[in-house]
RNA sequence: GGCGCCGUAGCCAAGUGGUAAGGCAGAGGUCUGCAAAACCUCCAUUCGGCGGUUCGAAUCCGCCCGGCGCCUCCA
């Protein structure tokens, strides 16, 4: 398997530094709001690198923290008139359902960063300790980016020629160099306000945003990590941070391999409330889209390049995996002949083999898909040709490696289970369908055409084929 | 201004030195009462533009045009 790894700006084999276990850590979302299809961009791509390192057979530990106190966390609670913990619990859960709705797997585990305070502090302690932090007047303790020579090795940015910011404009008057960023900010009143306040030996206060994500690291993972996701913007100042304190801490590697996932775009342009194209999964699930099918739509491009959501995209989507649903049922459907033997277990393991290539290099998911459409053709085209039925090994062989170029891409469980319907439904549909066939079959073509236009504004829709009249759900019942 | 990225058919999107994957849409055909589904055929002599390197470039280099991100705790 090969990443590129951002910080070296190069593909590179991934081998993990235990063989038994891989460690992976992936900035998660700040609780202060419900996440948007943006977020979930990246979140989909920590996805099918968790899943693909999982089925690939290597044992994974995938952390992906939840920032539950940083400013906007705060000002959050502050104007909901909640505590920190309140308004944070809400998002966090909000976060939990848009996942699973999503069909995000469970990562391994989920941090939340208030749960580290003490190893926050510790953390802070040892870089007191070695020069590479101060204590300012007000009782906050910034990092000095000047110890740290590497700094800037991630984006390039951060060097002393970087643009001052005006003293009053940056509001931290204690800061030596302007770059130093604060490990542990002295508390404001309405830190009290909201219960944003813990104990330290610097006095009450609360941690440093960028601390929070190498804390949860070095204790969960250990001091150097396989690899490190983010999205793109984190980049800087958030990851050249995290990489100062951490190395400066552990004088190890912090990250053996940064992946950062690029931003999305609604309609060409970047996604604002203020141009009305910014979506939280939420809202398009109340609209009716489904799931899958933003899904499908946040993992269509190469994770490195830019991906331009938009609602054309998302019917698009659904289309596409509407006829990977239909190839699914027909295969799982298709009469067996004993005798018959086409190979198509063979082919089929043998795109496997390509899909998992595909996958192997950095993820190229676009590469993977076009793998799976090229065996769905090629399946097709045989059953076409052996209308008598095909083997059992054949069918079985090609509904697993379905399955398991599926278990990657986690689409077509997830659309079938949306499309599913109730008993009284199908009883309904059933009726509806038996009225159409005996309309038929007396020649009443336009009370058939009729009864069969019904369904479709129903979103059910009919197939007529040799061995009877099918129907099947088109759209996820979401109401 | 500094750092970085992108520009491939009507649309989406792979391809980073060897002669343009795949999907959608479109055209024709098989099948069908008509559809639907599926299959077959067609659909970029060309990869934003201009130069250069090379036997050979969408792929490397330079310049230009267009778009974007970060440099303000936004994935």
């Amino acid at each position: 398997m090969k990443l590129y790894d951002s910080l070296r700006r190069e593909l590179r084999p991934f081998e993990p530094l235990n063989p038994d276990r891989a460690t992976v850590y992936g900035c998660g979302p700040t609780v202060y709001d419900f996440a948007h299809v943006g977020n979930f961009r990246a979140f989909v791509v920590y996805d099918l690198l968790h899943r693909h390192l999982r089925l690939s057979g290597r044992e994974v530990d995938f952390v992906v923290n939840f920032t539950d106190v940083d400013d906007k966390t705060i000002d959050g609670a502050a104007e909901a008139g909640h505590t920190l913990g309140e308004h944070t619990a809400r998002f966090v859960e909000a976060f939990r359902e848009d996942s699973k709705r999503l069909g995000l797997l469970p990562f391994s585990r989920h941090p939340r960063a208030t749960a580290y305070i003490p190893a926050m502090v510790a953390f802070i302690e040892r870089l007191l300790a070695n020069g590479s932090a101060y204590q300012a007047g007000d009782g906050s303790v910034y990092y000095a980016v000047a110890s740290f020579d590497e700094y800037g090795k991630l984006s390039g940015k951060g060097g002393d020629d970087m643009p001052v910011r005006s003293r009053i404009d940056g509001g931290e008057f204690d800061k030596a160099d302007m770059r130093d960023f604060a490990l542990w900010k002295a508390a404001q009143p309405r830190d009290h306000d909201v219960e944003a306040v813990w104990d330290s030996p610097w006095g009450r206060g609360r941690p440093g945003w960028h601390l929070e994500c190498s804390v949860m690291v070095t204790q969960l993972l250990g001091d150097t990590v396989d690899i490190h996701l983010g999205g793109e913007d984190l980049i800087f100042p958030h990851h050249e941070n995290e990489i100062a304190q951490s190395e400066a801490a552990t004088g190890a590697p912090f990250a053996r391999f940064w992946l950062h996932v690029k931003h999305l775009k609604v309609d060409d342009r970047k996604m604002s409330k203020s141009l009305g194209n910014f979506h939280t999964v939420r809202d398009l699930v109340e609209r009716g889209y489904d799931p899958a099918s933003i899904r499908w739509v946040l993992l269509s491009a190469h994770y490195r390049n830019e991906l331009n959501f938009t609602f054309e995209g998302l019917d698009e989507a659904t289309d596409a995996i509407q006829r990977l649903l239909d190839f699914r049922r027909r295969v799982a459907e298709f009469p067996i002949a004993p005798r018959s033997n086409l190979d198509l277990a063979a082919r089929a393991r043998e795109h496997l083999a390509a899909f998992t290539e595909a996958m192997d290099l950095d993820l190229n998911v676009p590469r993977a898909v076009a793998v799976l459409w090229s065996m769905a053709k090629e399946v097709n085209a045989a059953l076409d040709g052996s209308p008598g039925g095909i083997g059992e090994g054949d069918r079985d062989g090609v509904l697993a490696v379905l399955a398991q170029m599926d278990a990657v891409l986690g689409v077509l469980d997830l659309a079938a289970e949306a499309r599913e319907v109730d008993d009284e439904t199908e009883a309904l549909i059933r009726r509806k369908v038996e009225a159409r066939d005996r309309a038929r079959a007396a020649r009443d073509f336009a009370t058939a055409d009729r009864l069969r236009d019904e369904l479709e504004a129903d979103g059910v829709r009919l197939e007529d084929t040799p061995s009877g009249t099918r129907w099947k759900r088109v759209h996820a019942a979401t109401g």
